[in-house]
DNA sequence: CGCTGTGTTGAATGCCGTCAACGTCGGTGG
DNA sequence: CCACCGACGTTGACGGCATTCAACACAGCG
């Protein structure tokens, strides 16, 4: 049974799109479920499909010869990734994990060049991706080189609520499960230091945070941190 | 006087495309001259033209906001560069400075559109450029995150000698001058640190450098550093 | 009811940045 | 030609931030 172009109608990639359009795009797709914790792609396999989440979390891991990991980053719904062909490679530079249960598009790289010739939307949607991927990355590096942990740390939970927050009683949470280890590699630090600012934080009033869990109260004192201007009352 | 298509058609990027191929590419295009330490463009400007690097050296350089600079990237000779325009960017995310006497090749962003349709591997070109720059940042990411400074910096001078070494009779040099704050700025270090190094390498035999200059005599045992394999005879 | 994954907190170590002083090279102008 | 000056490079001493090491607490699950 084909898939629905509800589905992809309202994704703000496609925007615009006709339905046509759209039924051209779902035509060579599937959709399947991952369970939280399962493997997506992993680093360095042949790349033989590309994705779209519709649903869930994903998190993009990567991991050094000698056994380091670290998270490139976040994948939200609506978005594509393990795009590899389009960056012209033919592994994947990462591994691809569910952070909770995932439902996702996937299209055989086969059918990419079909689609960027009879779409050409989709294709500038995907390098428009890219494109923004490699601001972000480079935004990173240049934390990683200005910037002291604790700064790296209060942006890094900044972008998390910003991209995937959900509004609570208490303030903005992470919408999914995330542990210090997590964040520790999202920000070239060790659960250690996580664990004492997320307590030295929530001391503040900043934060609120319990197992795999993040809210945010505060953010505006969160920024002044993260852009290290000291608020009032702090050492 | 219109360009001569000779001045690009040995690129890699170009190899392959027929004679009209080149001249549609070059009609739209102008070349223009920047002596050292000129800039090409500014960071945060209105992003009007790409370019592409016919001979010299040009270094990609952010500035945070506080004053904080650092080095993004070398640009060779052949390279594509300043395509914010591809990225769906509207201004230039770095400034441009020519490390050395350079000339380029300058197109109007206007000419974009026009090149992409009539010459699609031209798009393809700098979408390859694209991904090839996101892998290599991502990398930088993950070095920074895992690695410890002396390795860090062994792997900018390897990556520097292997990307825009010339061979003489002591080892490989550095094309282009180079100073310790430079490597300091590409690897989010300090110039002192550098200089430490770099002396404690030539006390070694690795390299031998002077005032703006670096050759690498030993590339293994750069690498062996790179990779945290010390050698023997090393603390 | 133990076991595993997660989180907290204290103490010690060490890397590397910061501060400081000096040396050296190359260009420039008198 | 020489004196001067600024940019670049070197080296030592010190100290702080964050990792490392260690021990314990707590929750969820089979």
């Amino acid at each position: 049974m084909p898939l629905d172009r509800s589905l992809i109608s309202g994704l703000p990639a496609f925007v615009g799109l006709e339905a046509g359009d759209l039924d051209s795009i779902l035509a060579p797709a599937r959709s399947s479920r991952f369970a939280k914790d399962s493997e997506v792609f992993a680093q360095d396999a042949e790349a033989e499909h590309f994705f779209l989440l519709l649903s869930g979390h994903i998190r993009v891991v990567r991991t050094t010869p000698d056994g380091d990991q670290m998270i490139a980053r976040y994948i939200n719904e609506g978005e594509l990734f393990g795009i590899a062909m389009a960056m012209g490679r033919t592994t994947y530079p990462a591994s691809a994990v569910a952070a909770v249960d995932c439902v996702v598009l996937v299209w055989p790289n086969a059918a990419w060049p079909g689609l960027q010739s009879r779409v050409p939307a989709f294709g500038a949607s995907a390098y428009q991706t890219m494109g923004a991927r490699l601001q972000e990355t480079q935004a990173r590096v240049m934390e990683m080189s200005t910037q002291q942990v604790e700064q790296r740390i209060a942006s890094a939970v900044l972008r998390l609520v910003t991209q995937s927050g959900r509004k609570t009683s208490e303030g903005i949470e992470i919408d999914f499960p995330i542990s210090r280890q997590d964040i520790a590699e999202m920000t070239g630090s060790t659960l250690h230091t996580v664990s004492r600012l997320l307590s030295a934080w929530e001391d503040e009033g900043i934060v609120r945070s319990g197992r795999q869990k993040v809210t945010v109260t505060d953010p505006h004192a969160l920024m002044l941190i993260a852009e290290n201007r000291p608020s009032r009352s702090r050492k």
